[in-house]
RNA sequence: GGAGGGGUGUCGUAACGGUAGCGAAGCAGUCUUGAAAACUGCCGGCCUUCGGGCCUUGCGGGUUCGAAUCCCGCCCCCUCCGCCA
């Protein structure tokens, strides 16, 4: 969430980044009449405080030296029921603007461009050549069946539509590289490993800016008040809730692998076949914890930890900046890598690294203190997939697709494979 | 799931129901050739008309003029028991 106290000072600078993102300036209105009437009350209530804390020293000191006080905590009675009615009504409103503050979507960085949704994103660089096929190259859908190696038939019948199964030299294939991605996050780049909890509270979905505005994009334990988290992002980032990290420790990076979970209301219709948009997949993501003057530098090189696996795995694929319009609520910058994908003829979105600034830290209160002393500050954070396992999947079937319905093993993922150079290989199953 | 113990500021520890003390680390200032020591302040949050005021003892209620303290519910951690991959 965005700073009150800032927010108070530049309701001019909320309103154009509202614009910014194309959304109703409603809230901020709301915001801005709530919190005037809040401090009003407040300072109402605080002087009957104040009252009531200096009757009761008199009391207390009435008290031991023998005199009557009975009258005092007479009158201090009446004042106790004025606060108690005043204190509701404080609380009241000023929940009321907490809620519209974490209503509001973080201030687009001043480098992102203007544009009302992903047709406005800005292509920055581009990687490697598509393909040209000899062949009519087929849908990772269809090699899918051809190879059995995804049945999202039976997991229909098993969970239900937008689920599969990955099974065989597929299952291999998915195996190989989850741990292609962390070996080469954690020995390359510098980034601690952690397997997260799949499960999370509510403190944790409102701490990355998930709740309370998206709920219906996930899925939730009703019984335990426990929600499946859709990226690893929301375990890995609440590992320092209301924390206090020291300036020596920082940045931190973290490359975390998870299932991720995500109902997607309303995505009905769109990218029914295939790994592209399922209820359940896999991603390996990368989560920095930075110092604010930092933070900038470390998007850039959080986009190239991502791209060197793109890289690595030798698939053709963009760096896209994403436009005001099309930027998500918490982030202040973003840059999407999309892998072509034969199928869809042009390039899908694999990977989207974001700049939090401090706007996920306030929100999960993660702090640190400057280098020198001083106040508190919070840190910056910063994510990124570093892959979508299942999309990547799906591009290395269609990317390394051969004329004679096998899969061509990318050179990097060889040595996760038994060294095979393709798979089925001849003469052996699946 | 059951029994017992615990949760206090950056950290560690106190406080017969009378308004949170002491110690340590860090930072700034004074002193010093420099450093250490010593002293003072800061080192949680909010409001403010900048005088100050309010809040903060895991969370939420209750009793009371007044709650870290007493009562109720919940969460988390530790120990033991039970169950379990």
């Amino acid at each position: 969430m965005l700073d009150l106290k800032w927010v108070r000072a530049h309701p001019e600078q909320v309103r154009e980044a509202l614009r910014r993102r194309h959304q109703d300036e409603t809230v901020l209105n709301e915001l801005l009449a709530k919190d005037e009437a809040w401090r009003a009350d407040l300072a109402a209530v605080e002087q009957l405080k104040a009252e009531r804390n200096k009757a009761s020293e008199q009391i207390a000191r009435g008290r031991k030296q023998g005199e009557d006080v009975t009258a005092q905590i007479e009158r201090m009675r009446q004042v106790s029921d004025q606060i108690s009615a005043l204190d509701g009504k404080v609380r009241q409103l000023e929940s009321a603007v907490r809620d519209l503050l974490l209503a509001i979507p973080n201030i687009p960085h001043a480098s992102v461009p203007e544009g009302r949704d992903d047709r406005d994103n800005v292509e920055v660089r581009r990687w490697g050549e598509p393909r040209t096929f000899e062949f009519t190259p087929l849908a990772h859908w269809d090699l899918g069946v051809q190879l059995g190696i995804l049945d999202s038939e039976r997991a229909a019948k098993v969970a239900g539509a937008r689920f599969t199964f990955v099974k065989g030299w597929g299952a291999r294939l998915q195996r190989a590289l989850t741990n292609f991605m962390l070996d080469l996050h954690v020995k390359e780049h510098g980034y601690l490993e952690v397997l997260p909890p799949f499960l999370v509270n509510r403190e944790s979905m409102i701490g990355t800016g998930q709740l309370p505005k998206f709920a219906e994009e996930m899925f939730k334990v009703e019984k335990q008040d426990l929600y499946l988290i859709p990226t690893a992002e929301v375990p890995v980032t609440n590992i320092h809730r209301d924390e206090i990290l020291s300036t020596a420790d920082l940045p931190l990076y973290y490359v975390g692998y998870s299932s991720c979970f995500r109902a997607e209301a309303g995505a009905y219709g769109r990218d029914t076949r295939g790994l592209i948009r399922m209820h359940q997949f896999e991603k390996v993501e990368l989560v920095k914890f930075v110092l604010p003057q930092t933070s900038y530098d470390e998007l850039e090189k959080l986009v190239n930890d991502a791209e060197a696996v793109l890289q690595r795995l030798e698939l053709p694929y963009r760096v896209v900046c994403l436009s005001t319009g099309d930027l998500t609520f918490s982030s202040a910058k973003t840059y999407d890598l999309e892998v072509w994908m034969p199928s869809y003829g042009r390039y899908v979105e694999i990977s989207s690294c974001s700049n939090f600034e401090d706007y996920q830290a306030r929100r999960a209160n993660i702090r640190y203190r400057p280098e020198g002393g001083g106040k508190l500050e919070f840190v910056h954070t910063l994510n990124g997939s570093g892959l979508a396992i299942g999309r990547t999947v799906a591009a290395v079937l269609e990317n390394y697709q051969r004329a004679d319905g096998t899969i061509q093993v990318p050179l990097a993922l060889r040595p996760y494979m038994d060294g095979i150079e393709a798979f089925p290989p001849r003469g052996l199953q699946g």
